[in-house]
DNA sequence: AGGAACACGTGACCC
DNA sequence: TGGGTCACGTGTTCC
């Protein structure tokens, strides 16, 4: 197929490449009868190294797959293992067989086969111009090979965690791929956005900062047991002070109910009940518990005046400002 | 360079093929000469429907990226655009230029071009031999155009919904898609365990169900005023019923406080008191107040007896049982 | 038998 | 000007 390209590279390219080509031709031609030069296009044809990475990835999915699963090439490790003669005549569709000198020695270390050596000394045959020429040629060649290789490694890789994969087909893989991402992309804003929800909840209503948030609590959450609550236990209970005053509003139409959970402090009550009056709320009915030795539970039952709004955020925020000032 | 290839198959494949082969030849001998003939490898090798996708894809990026960005054939506008003669001719390296009569016929429709009419109608000149081969191949070729451009069209969604993507490089997009993946994963199980850790505290600690996860109340909260706190406004009351009783327990070495959120119900404060005295707990203080028409606030302050151990959750839990069991 | 998938080599392009 | 990237057509294999 490739036959009007060659055929247009006549007058563009030196004689000595048709010689190739021809060269080529003949060890086609007389292929079933020339053992060493079939061994040397498997070997030619083969990339380096690829055995590994296909061996890699069909044992890790070959038994599943219902198709050719490998995204490198199947030709490879066939040629190596048991030899299809179909196969190993069909990777050598190229007439670069004969132009491995220089380009495959990258390479060399990698795999180590002395067929390279051998095509090395049969590329040394020709002259400084085929030289270079063919060995630009086979180091775009091995580029190219190095460039698939890489896409597919990627692929595979993509593949590898991208989770409940049916096909590992190509545009499978990438299509579950980009699914997946979505899926997760509205995952994590779901739950991002809940948790700022919460998170704001929690500060809008309880302002219990830490109480929620540091692991601290939260391990003592999950040994169960003798969890002290927020407020400073013992005498001194000033490790939790960042924690209170911890403050609670609902609104039912005007009615408020308040809880504050603060500091057992001289004039508490009376300062907080100042504070709650000066929002335009009359107190219906209010309970102090003390909790503990140095903890204050304050209940407040309240009425908004008719004509004045307030947002149970505001009031939050101003209680727990006043009362900050104040501890 | 695969004329290889065209002599290996010279054995295996049927004799109008080789026809098929030389009389490609002849054309890309004789194509200087004849301009239909190349008229017919322009319209031909270009992919129809391809420059709508390019276009799409340049138009978005094109601006930014540092190379070439595009997935698709970048030949593909050059070749409609400005007439490069050198990319021209390059671009019909293949001998199915004579082959296009029957495969075309799908993508017509897409794009709508004349030229495939005509090629199809030079096509007919040959036999039906040829044809089916012919047919076939361009076939092979269109399917293999169609599925690259499946792949490419992935790829670019993928490089689309993958945020700060510098290099618009498959292999870095790829890559790219990988460690986003990652991250997003990542994300996603901190933000689960996150959540859940905040759910477990809100089961635990104060059993509010619904009123920190309903969306309703979240609604209700964004929009900030006139909030219904969680027990039921008015008369009725028994929207909220799941909702309630909320239970809050506080442990401080023996100490505890336990804070009661329920329908004002007949009885309720004796059933609490009395369940709150079967688990060894001793009241030291306790307050009951109405909250709007039909909500009470219960807060006890309790002692627990010194040879007894209770988890914080099993005093919550027992206490909801019971008031369930009583509402 | 024929469609689907793949790796390959190749020419062109861009810095 | 070479190294890197791309789309292409092709041969081959598998179902």
């Amino acid at each position: 197929m490739e036959d009007v390209g060659f055929m247009r590279q006549w007058p563009t390219n030196s004689l000595d490449e048709i010689v190739n080509h021809h060269f080529s031709h003949q060890i086609f031609d007389v292929k079933p009868n020339i053992t060493e030069y079939s061994s040397h296009d498997t070997g030619i044809i083969n990339p380096p190294g690829k055995i590994l990475k296909t061996n890699t990835w069909n044992s890790s999915s070959n038994s599943s797959s219902p198709h050719q699963i490998s995204f490198s090439n199947s030709n490879c490790e066939t040629q190596f293992g048991t030899i299809k003669p179909k196969e190993e005549a069909a990777l050598s569709p190229s007439s670069n067989i004969t132009t491995l000198p220089s380009g495959v020695y990258d390479f060399q270390q990698s795999f180590g086969n002395q067929i390279y050596g051998f095509k090395a000394r049969q590329g040394s045959k020709k002259n400084s111009t085929n030289g270079t020429r063919f060995s630009s040629s086979q180091e775009h060649i091995m580029a190219e090979r190095k460039r698939r290789e890489k896409l597919s490694q990627r692929l595979i890789a993509l593949s590898a965690i991208v989770p409940g994969l049916k096909k590992m087909d190509k545009a499978s893989v990438l299509g579950d791929a980009i699914k997946y991402v979505k899926q997760l992309q509205e995952q994590v804003k779901t739950l991002e956005e809940q948790t700022t929800r919460t998170k704001s909840m929690e500060t809008v209503v309880y302002v219990r900062k830490c109480e929620l948030n540091s692991d601290h609590n939260l391990d003592n959450f999950s040994s169960e047991n003798n969890f002290s609550g927020g407020g400073g236990s013992g005498g001194g209970g000033s490790q939790y002070d960042e924690t209170l005053p911890e403050i609670e509003a609902r609104f039912c139409d005007k009615n408020v109910l308040i809880r504050i959970h603060c500091e057992k402090r001289k004039g508490v009550v009376e300062k907080t009940v100042a504070e709650v009056e000066k929002l335009h709320l009359s107190i219906v009915n209010s309970s102090a518990i003390t909790f503990g030795s140095s903890v204050l539970d304050i209940t407040i039952n309240a009425q908004m005046d008719e004509d004045f709004s307030l947002t149970m955020k505001d009031l939050v925020r101003n209680l727990h400002a006043a009362l900050k000032l104040f501890m």
